[in-house]
This record gives structure tokens, sequence and C-alpha cells, in this order.
DNA sequence: CCACCGATTGACTGGTCAATCAACCGGAGG
DNA sequence: CCTCCGGTTGATTGACCAGTCAATCGGTGG
């Protein structure tokens, strides 16, 4: 919980938000629910931060600026496109598993509520589809890829198929356990790249 | 305007209701914009519906039901998994091309708000994950696809990277020409399907 | 011509919350 | 011991809106 010295407020709220918009969801959750949940008085939510708003942009940034981090480094590692793409859906998938309340407020609050917060957040989550167009892109300029299938076209679909099957887990609809995760990564990674690449 | 005989003003608030929810979304959308859209006075909303939330669902409802007799009927024609994995992708594809405000707040609102309205619409959905699960399990039956791939895991892979894709078009984020649709179907399925079939 | 009835109208109510702000507290420094 | 100041408190305000309801309209049949 709270650390010795500074007993940090703002990561107090922050935290709490994160398990109160996952349960309740960003909607119906009152900022009240937030200053409960953390143990701290309704205005001090507003000395930290300028809105209800703010709170959850501040969440998506902190860990959008990862993935967009990971996307990268796995672009730069060794390898071909296989490995690369694996490296992606295996963070995604780890995040669920370490954080997945975070995610799920995440996924369900702003990757796929494109129409409230995403709007704002659009930049952002496009350069995570560029940057894995990108891995596409070199994997076909080596011929590791078939060329027919634009980059972004094939970002989308990796993409999509990740983040759904994310939201399966998240409510239900496809059982999770400890080693599917691995398994699905490396099972959505063979049936895209296989698809992928040139027959 | 209204028509000659009846002027189905139900018919009417439900159109208005369409466009208004696609441009401005349900939630920032308030019941009296419906009615000025529909040019029709705000009790008349409450005549033919309970509650703004039921518009929704009924719009929702009418739509989605084509979409589960469209997949049911994709696999009772003839073919293999390709050929009707072709018709479910190429269903949802035309129905955005015919109607994309429609398409528009389905997505957005209903199937990808699965925190909120999606929650209770989630068996009608799944409905559709098992369709298309079910096209997958044959496939893998006659030995057209491979079968280390549970079918419902394939299927949400599939349905994700469809939805991902309208997305992608009602955001802007890729761009949509008429002919786009066509080949992106076509490119989805051979990718997916590529990706399934036995090595 | 009237009685009736469902469709239609829109002013109003009740309740909900986000955001504000004036007061309070406790420690640092003088 | 007093002052100052930033962190902290929570009651209050003001806006907003879904849903209600009593009144009106217009068509139909007797």
């Amino acid at each position: 919980m709270a650390q010795a010295p500074p007993a940090d407020k703002r990561r107090l709220i922050l935290d709490a938000a994160v398990r109160v918009f996952a349960r309740q969801g960003f909607h119906s959750t009152r900022v009240s629910d937030i200053a409960d949940e953390a143990g701290v008085a309704y205005g001090l939510v507003y000395h930290y931060f300028n809105s209800k708003d703010q709170v959850l942009n501040e969440l998506f940034t902190e860990r959008w600026s990862l993935l967009l981090a990971a996307i990268e480094e796995a672009d730069r590692a060794d390898g071909g496109p296989r490995e690369k793409l694996g490296k992606v859906a295996g963070f995604i998938f780890d995040s669920y598993r370490h954080d997945p309340d975070l995610m799920k407020v995440i996924i369900v609050e702003v990757t796929r509520a494109a129409n409230s917060f995403g709007q704002t957040h659009l930049e952002q989550i496009r350069r995570a589809y560029e940057g894995i167009a990108r891995i596409v892109e070199e994997g076909q300029g080596s011929g590791a890829l078939r060329g027919d299938v634009a980059p972004m076209f094939a970002s989308m679909a990796f993409y999509g198929a990740v983040e759904q099957l994310l939201s399966g887990w998240i409510f239900g609809t496809i059982p999770a356990s400890k080693t599917d995760f691995d398994q699905a990564r490396d099972l959505l990674v063979t049936t895209i790249c296989d698809g992928l690449e040139p027959r």
C-alpha cells in the first residue's frame, strides 16, 4: 500500500480508480466512489486531477506508452515478423495477466470506446497500429510475408484479433487459464502469420 | 416527410435515432435530440418506447437477428469454410456499405461497448461467435482446416479482425472506398483461412 | 353533430453528479 | 510561540436530463 514516507495520494487515487472503473465501468463511477475506494476526501481527487476524465486519461496514457515502447522494441529486436508479432501479442497478453483490471479499463473504456473517449486518443491508438504495420511491412520487404496485403490492413486484423480474445477473457465469453495466454499467443501468431506468408 | 397514409412515427423515431446516435454517440444524445431529428414531440418517444435504452435495444436486435440468420444461412450453403466465412464477412461489410450509420451505432454502442450495453446483449452477441465457430468446426471435421485451433478461438479471432476493420473505416483510421469492401473481404478470408488450413 | 379514444404535445419534476471553494490541519521555519 | 503554506476536507452549488403526466388534437362511428 502506502510507502513509509510520502503515502503518495496521487498514486493511491489512480490505483483506486482502476479498481472502481473495472468494477462499475467509467460512466457509472462517481468521483465519490473513487475517493471512497482510495480512502481519501472527495475534493482531493480534484487537487490532483482536473476532472474525472483526466483520471482515465492518465491511466490510459501511462500504459499505452508502455505498449508503444514494447512494439518499437519488438521491431528493433532480431528475428522475423513471426517473432516480432509474437512479442507484441505476448506483451499485451502479459499486461492482462499482470493487471487484468487496468487492461480491462483501457480496452473497455478507451480502446473499444472509440466514439467517446477513444476519439481523444485516436492518435495514440493509431500509433500502435502503425507500429505493427511497420513490422508487417518489413516482413514483406524481406520476403517473409506476402506482399499483396496492405500492412495497415494486416495490422488491424492482427490487433483486432488480439483485442477480441482479450475481450473474450474479460467478459467470460471464452475461459481463461494461466496456460491459455501463452498458448493463445502462439496459436494466434501462427494462424495470422501462416495466413500472411507466401504460399 | 410524412408519407401519405400512416407516416409510421415509430419507424420515424427509430431512423432518426440511428442518425443522432451515429452523430453524437448514444450517451451524449438527449431524448429531445431524437425527437427533434424525427420532427416529433418529446413525449411521443415515450409513447412508443419505454426508455432511451429501449430505442437502442430495438435497433440492435433488429439488425443482429439478420446477422444471425445470415450466419446460419452461410453455414447451410454449399461450399467449404472459406466460402462460408466469406459470406459472413461479406454480409457484415455489406451491412456497413448499405447503412453505415446503423452499423456504426451497433458496433460502437453495443458490440464494442461490452461493459454497459453489450452486457445485456452478450447472449445474442455470443450466438454469432458460436455460429462462426460452428463453421470452423465443420471445416475441421472435413479436414479443410487444421484441428489444433479451438473453433471458438478461431471464431473470435476472425470476428475480431472483421470488427476492427469496420472500426477502422468508421473512424477513418483506414480509408474506405467502394471497392475496398469486397477486396477486404477476400483478403481477410484468404489470410485467416490460409492460417487455419493444414500445412 | 356529438362522444369517444388513441395519438400527440411539451412543461415540469425529481434526482443525480461533476466541480467548486472556503475552511481546516499540521509541520517547517523564524 | 506564532505564521505561513500546501495538502486535505466535505458541504454546497448549479447544470443537466430522463421520464411523467395532464392537456390537446383529430379522426371515426353512431
